[in-house]
DNA sequence: CGAATACATTCGCTTTAGCGTATGCAAGGA
DNA sequence: TCCTTGCATACGCTAAAGCGAATGTATTCG
């Protein structure tokens, strides 16, 4: 039901979605509400180059941050421009099937069940999975 | 049948595809393969600025050229990579609703209809429409 | 041969991206 | 209130992108 916006340009998502690191985080927040320590933890990246790049895909206008407390939980929505979501989501879904991508996932649900063995992640709340659009009910 | 190459960077195709100017050239690509002047004639844009953008796709192995005579032909390949084969793909659908993208193929058209019209284009070859995968038998 | 055509490439420049480092700021705890 | 934690931002730098202008190169034509 969603229009388009007239002006979008596809260059600017496409210029966010070209980077490693940047392509990393969105699969870590597929499906999931993620708090940034996660990110830093699981990618092996200092916190100002992880912030940044979540910066940058915030004004891409792919994710938005939610505080809690001293922690900042980022999750991926969905673009306003119906073209531009169909690619986010056939983006998800192929980096979802690289060896790499599987082992990011991995690592993250690993520090998830054991957040107290990773100093860093002592205390940090948990991903918060997304309920799928149109399950309000459940 | 094709089997992804390993280590194949995504980032790469989407640094190819973060640029108005290489979507408007791949748009006018789709399903054909089209004569540089055209290129030139109907974005209206310098001719070492376009050569530029192809070589940048060539370079990304989104596109392959074909000489014939003076002329220099350039086509979509299908990128090794069945992800990109799959992104590069949902972006031609995508960027084809646009309107000013339509608009660049209305004008595409109807230079092809006339091109003795046009002096930059006198005696250029047309493009040549792509048999679509499996019809070689037609 | 030389001139013209159709492109490709180079050069010099400005802008932007990405990085490490250092610093700022909001929230919670002592 | 001060200190720590979790994160964002600013700074200085290097590398790359993108542009116009000029030049190089392959091909054709006379």
């Amino acid at each position: 039901m969603s229009i388009s916006p007239k002006s979008y340009d596809l260059a600017l998502l496409f210029a966010a979605l070209a980077d490693r690191t940047r392509l990393r985080l969105l699969n870590l927040m597929n499906g999931k509400e993620v708090c940034v320590c996660y990110f830093v933890e699981i990618l092996g990246q200092s916190q100002p180059k992880i912030s940044r790049h979540l910066a940058y895909l915030r004004r891409a206008g792919i994710v938005t941050a939610r505080r809690e407390g001293k922690w900042m939980h980022y999750k991926i929505v969905e673009p306003a421009n119906a073209g531009a979501s169909r690619i986010l989501r056939e983006t998800l879904a192929v980096i979802g099937k690289e060896k790499s991508m599987q082992a990011d996932l991995a690592r993250l649900g690993k520090a998830c069940c054991a957040p107290q063995r990773v100093s860093a992640l002592e205390g940090a709340p948990l991903p918060i999975p997304i309920e799928a659009v149109g399950c309000s009910t459940c």
